[in-house]
DNA sequence: GGATTGGCTATATCGGCGTTACGGCTACAC
DNA sequence: GTGTAGCCGTAACGCCGATATAGCCAATCC
């Protein structure tokens, strides 16, 4: 978080301006060295690598992605929320596609964390959904099917030469997964009541947790409920 | 279809292979030419640029992957067979990972058809469906859906380092967009009948035709079928 | 039958890339 | 003042994609 080097962040920021000009979506040393009037080396002790200086743009894109979700989050429904998280996801992969598939495409020896953390934020949000009750599955189960369903939205909007049926089929996706997901807000769809009750019980822990039993009493109860939430674990 | 020249399969082979031996998921021209015995300008008289070259190579994976699934799509029933479609979609993912990702990910100046004619396929198994009663929205829409969630999914699991949970997050995936884009199989969910009609309607002269009008009055047809089922598109 | 010509090949090369060894510079320690 | 340690730029290495050039071989034509 102490990213006070304005050197090494004037880099990053030239290395992602011209990965987003570049027609090929490829950035070459040499020229952010000389973007911001440095030589070659400097990035090499700084980056150690090419691949640690597209780590740090794809981390700097979580940053922004991040800043853009929290300026957002603010509504007191957690399902309005993240259908809101979903459509911001798919404007920022629509702002910036080059970037967007730096930090979401499997790239081979990346040790970038921005795909986790994005994944993280999105726990947050299905754990408060959790704790109002409205999440039928695990918020981690809920959050990788989430993110892997816009991701492969995102990537097909960026493959195609963004024709006109655009927001239609996102929402499309977004409802079919959401639906699989959460609970149905008409009717209350308690198909098994006491699994959507152990996870609520869990988010609520894990988001204010409780003074009412000792810290050895509330990790047991964690693993209970994490036994009915999660029968195959055993 | 005429692809007879060996010296261009061997070139493609050898790439692929290379393709998929490399760590970084990269392949250079002088390895492959010197794999198969010919120099540099061979290469480009073949293919005109490495782009070319991988390009030829992910149509040589979809003519692997069109083949894998045409020995397997053989049962009666049509959603039966999309589903073993999406299985195996999944198992070519995970079989070839680097190739998969040359295919399905959006490469910048890409010409290859490879995505294009998976999804054709994919057209085709869902217009079955369609004939079958089985399909809510068009196959075209249905198309997109499945396989921007097919290649997401896939692509969660590349990233990852092939956890355990694999295809439990897989088939929830499957179920959550087939059963947007399916009619449930207990209940006739016919919330719209004419607008499913017109679907099968639509489907079933795609597949067999119809003597019984005349081609311009069939063409007619075809268009107000699509007026009912693309209500926006005037 | 021998010269010719056109297609195809390999050699050699160019410019650019990622990466690093090396020498010089500055700033501080004693 | 002198030694020293860290930092920087210069220059170079090896690899890559792409190409100009020259040689080869076979078919063709007089």
């Amino acid at each position: 978080m102490a990213e006070t080097d304005p050197l090494r962040a004037a880099m990053i920021e030239a290395a992602e301006r011209q990965l987003a000009s570049s027609s090929d979506h490829e950035v070459a040393t040499r020229a952010v060295c000389e973007a911001v009037g440095v030589s070659q080396p400097v990035l090499y002790r700084l980056f150690g690598d090419k691949r640690g200086l597209l780590d740090a743009v794809a981390d700097h894109g979580y940053e922004r992605y991040a800043a853009l979700k929290a300026a957002q989050e603010q509504t007191g429904d957690p399902v309005a929320d993240l259908h809101a998280g979903w459509d911001g996801h798919m404007a920022f992969a629509k702002a910036n596609p080059a970037l967007y598939q730096l930090m979401f495409t499997p790239r081979p020896w990346s040790h970038s964390t921005a795909r986790d953390r994005v994944m993280d934020l999105l726990v947050a949000a299905l754990t408060r959904c959790a704790a109002a009750g409205a999440l039928k599955v695990e918020p981690q189960t809920a959050a990788r099917l989430i993110l892997s369903a816009n991701v492969g939205t995102a990537l097909d909007h960026i493959a195609r030469p963004a024709l006109f049926d655009d927001p239609a089929l996102s929402h499309r996706m977004r409802d079919a997964v959401f639906s699989h997901v959460l609970t149905t807000t008409t009717a209350q769809n308690d198909a098994d009541p006491l699994y959507t009750a152990a996870l609520r019980l869990h988010a609520q822990l894990d988001l204010a947790g409780t003074e009412a039993l000792e810290p050895a009493e509330t990790a047991l109860l964690r693993r209970w409920l994490e036994r009915i939430t999660q029968p195959g674990r055993g």
